[in-house]
DNA sequence: CGAGCGATTGAAAAGACTCAACCACCGTGG
DNA sequence: CCACGGTGGTTGAGTCTTTTCAATCGCTCG
């Protein structure tokens, strides 16, 4: 384990450099180094719940972390997964409302934390980083429409090459270390048929699957069979 | 048909007050008036195209527009449907893409339009315009994880059920006017699946079908329905 | 009047879910 | 050290939902 609780500095931190916090010069980001906290959590660890009123907003220097609504059912519904230099939270702090979606950690993550007031605060006086979230919210609203349209009109079978796809994409490297059940909440889909079909494309070669870890061979055929 | 070509003032303009404009002091609301155009779409027109250059943004007067995606196979999937006093093709200029979806009118609709520059102008001097659309970003993707939830885990009949309540709301005191495709596309079923649930929810009293249109008779039976 | 489109119906096939059982692994406590 | 219990993963079979395809109907428009 490469983590543990440390204390990160804004002025070095990898993560920030891709975040929304990328183009601040550097008194803003002193600044905001001077008003962030930090944490570590471990793996399965709640950042925010559903209906929880925010206090801030969280800032992922290092894991990963799953975004997910509850259906009337209780059964999660995955509707992101956050990478290192994303930046959480903060839409509930706009619409003025609790938290619409929870978060959780999926690995040992170090994530700090900024204060409402304070990302208010850096938000009123600082143009580009209005700019960025405008541009960040643009562009999820975007992938989420997509999202609508392959939950509404995909097989399975093409959601989860879809959905193994984007996964091939945020494991970088790694092979793609998730539980078949949150695999199937990203999905969409029930944890028994999303094995079945995970060993037809392990058959048709697309994947590989190491106990729970799954690698991707071929993402050409997963293109295909995503159906674009 | 109450409407036609006319020039529409914004001072006057109704469906303003419920926009994101509604902030707007007297001299903004000059502002505005004199960099809008004002325009008549008929029935099924388009207002703007996916994969278009976004040149500007459209207010909605009155009418009604779908929002939608087409799916691999050319499917349409009705992600929104925009009522009087919304604004609408935004997403696209702060992104600094390509529009991400379609839209088109439903019926006989009053639409402005304000170049790209002129809105840009207007947000940089407006606290107010930034910080009600900022708002707006977030409310709808609240909106869209409930449709991706809703997509991922509830049967046809459930999201038919929801669906009605939600455009019975849009429609208010008149009945639903939609073709049954659109509707298909809304809640995201193939056309014969749709005529045969909505044949089984009349049968059960939850609705009435006057030939194309739909009058809801039974919101708390709907709700029940529809899985809260 | 005939073409054409949207709406509707029927029947069959495919897809997805549910339930129940079983397996494999892991950590615990005796 | 090993039996035990628990959790997550896997398999099979049956059922229900949803789609697909084909055909018909009703209406409007030229």
């Amino acid at each position: 384990m490469n983590s543990n609780h440390k204390h990160i500095t804004c002025a070095n931190c990898l993560s920030r450099k891709s975040s929304l916090f990328s183009t601040f010069s550097d008194s803003q980001v002193e600044d905001l180094n001077h008003h962030k906290s930090c944490a570590f959590y471990a793996k399965n660890q709640p950042v925010f719940l559903e209906d929880n009123l925010p206090r801030g907003v969280f800032c992922l220097n290092s894991g990963k972390v799953k975004v997910f609504k509850r259906g009337s059912e209780g059964k999660e519904q995955i509707i992101h997964i956050a990478v290192a230099g994303e930046i959480l939270g903060y839409k509930a702090m706009f619409s003025g409302d609790l938290y619409k979606v929870s978060a959780t950690t999926l690995e040992e993550s170090n994530i700090c934390f900024i204060s409402k007031e304070d990302f208010l605060n850096m938000l009123d006086s600082n143009t580009t980083l209005r700019n960025n979230i405008l541009k960040e919210l643009s562009i999820e609203l975007g992938e989420r429409a997509v999202s609508i349209t392959n939950m509404a009109q995909k097989s399975v079978r093409e959601r989860l090459a879809f959905a193994l796809l984007m996964l091939d994409s945020i494991y970088k490297e790694e092979a793609i270390n998730l539980s078949r059940e949150d695999l199937a909440n990203f999905v969409g889909t029930a944890t028994e048929n999303l094995i079945r079909l995970l060993k037809e494309l392990k058959e048709e070669g697309c994947i590989e699957i190491h106990v729970r870890k799954i690698e991707v061979l071929d993402k050409e055929k997963l293109l295909r069979i995503s159906g674009k």
